[in-house]
DNA sequence: GTTGAGCGTT
């Protein structure tokens, strides 16, 4: 039988009513009469989203065999462009919703009596866990020293990472794995502040960016080095201020990502070779000397490191990505080429840039490098960014996450003013 | 029974 059905193109406007056929399908080409130039129909569900209608050979099926009183929308095609744009608009949703995802995270440095049970035991204070794994050697079943744990949580999950990690005695870092490719994403919610001026404090940067979303760190190296780094507790957050001018104290500061893990200073990925990250030149010098700062734990086989190699008092490893990354200056290139050629200065006696004069390079703006591609590869490991804002050099205006600090002495902590 | 910058036999 014949079915009026209440269809618009718009929901502000009042619907008309348009004729099903005897067979209960409305004829395209009905539709199109009203409608010119459409090609379907869709009608919201009880949830809120839209559903659309069944379209075949030109006739379209009413749902569950009836036409509900409701009210149907007009669909029609979509240009190009538009397409594209909601395509656009998917991915962006798609990134979104990937940075807020768990994921595995490795856990470096277990000692190597730890079992699962000693694991969980430890990190279920940070939430459910989805996942507890000691790595063993199949044949010994010899701890490798290094688990998974997933937590359930994604709040769970970066509360967990921005702490440091003491597991019967021995430092833990916890971080996203190499393997999983993409997911350093979640972790970039630190923005690097250039064009910093003395006067600026740290409570400055922290009452003037709050208001964009809840800042959990605010580091500015010691000495003075005009520039900043602001942790958000939100990625999205800080994505949103990158590439931005703000005004703070009157001063015009610029924000851009902060080098995240595994990206030179442009933000592309890094070339590895035989599974070791390569660079040339001071770059990878410099680098080197990131590498060996972070290693907190001393390491036994030094014979990467033939040379102690000195490095900047006071610049805790995070800063150091984006220094040698974004700030490649000719200071720092001169004492890298030292170290190089085994003649490495002291660091301390270091002019710091110029404030204001030379100002750094913008992400995206080439460098130039000298080549110094005699330089052997050198494996990269960075400190995770997430933990290093506890670490002990600069000044930060937060108290770092409860739990895991006992590398922290009263002195460090009074020095901080943080007691 | 050793070791420590190590990234996952699912």
């Amino acid at each position: 039988m014949v079915q009026y059905i209440q269809v618009t193109d718009d929901e502000n406007e009042e619907p008309i009513e348009i004729p099903s056929e005897e067979d209960g399908t409305l004829l395209l080409s009905t539709l199109a009469g009203q409608f010119p130039n459409a090609c379907g129909l869709k009608y919201r569900n009880q949830s809120g989203g839209f559903r659309g209608i069944r379209l075949s050979d030109g006739r379209l099926h009413p749902p569950d065999n009836t036409w509900k009183a409701c009210v149907y929308l007009v669909v029609y095609p979509k240009d190009a462009k538009q397409k594209e744009e909601d395509e656009e608009e998917d991915e962006s949703q798609k990134l979104k919703k990937a940075e807020k995802k768990c994921s595995d995270l490795i856990v470096l440095g277990l000692p190597w009596k730890s079992t699962e049970d000693d694991l969980r035991n430890y990190f279920s204070k940070f939430g459910e866990l989805l996942l507890v794994q000691v790595k063993r050697d199949q044949k010994t079943n010899q701890s490798k020293g290094y688990g998974f744990i997933r937590f359930g949580n994604y709040e769970d999950q970066i509360k967990c990472m921005n702490v440091r990690h003491n597991i019967d005695g021995r430092w833990c870092d916890v971080t996203i794995p190499n393997s999983n490719e993409g997911a350093h994403k979640l972790i970039s919610r630190k923005v690097f502040i250039a064009r910093c001026t003395e006067d600026i404090t740290a409570d400055d940067l922290k009452n003037y960016f709050c208001q964009f979303g809840e800042v959990v760190d605010v580091f500015i190296p010691k000495p003075f080095r005009s520039f900043a780094f602001v942790t958000f507790s939100d990625p999205d957050v800080a994505h949103s201020l990158c590439g931005e001018d703000h005004i703070v104290k009157g001063v015009s500061v610029h924000v851009s990502y902060a080098a995240p893990k595994g990206t030179d200073r442009f933000g592309e990925k890094k070339a590895q070779q035989n599974g070791q990250v390569v660079q040339k030149g001071a770059a990878g010098a410099y680098t080197q000397l990131v590498n060996h700062h972070t290693n907190w734990q001393p390491h036994k086989n030094n014979h990467q490191y033939p040379k102690p190699i000195p490095f900047p008092p006071n610049m805790p490893p995070h800063e150091m990505n984006a220094v040698s990354f974004n700030l490649f200056n000719s200071a720092m290139m001169a004492a890298a080429q030292a170290m190089l050629q085994g003649q490495a200065g002291n660091w301390a006696h270091m002019a710091p840039p110029p404030p204001q004069v030379a100002p750094p390079p913008q992400a995206g703006v080439p460098v130039s490098v000298p080549d110094t591609s005699q330089a052997a590869p050198v494996h990269v490991s960075y400190a995770p960014p997430q933990s290093s804002s506890a670490w002990g050099w600069g000044h930060h205006t937060t108290e770092p996450q409860p739990g895991s600090y006992a590398g922290w002495t009263q002195s460090n902590r009074q020095q901080q003013g943080w007691s």
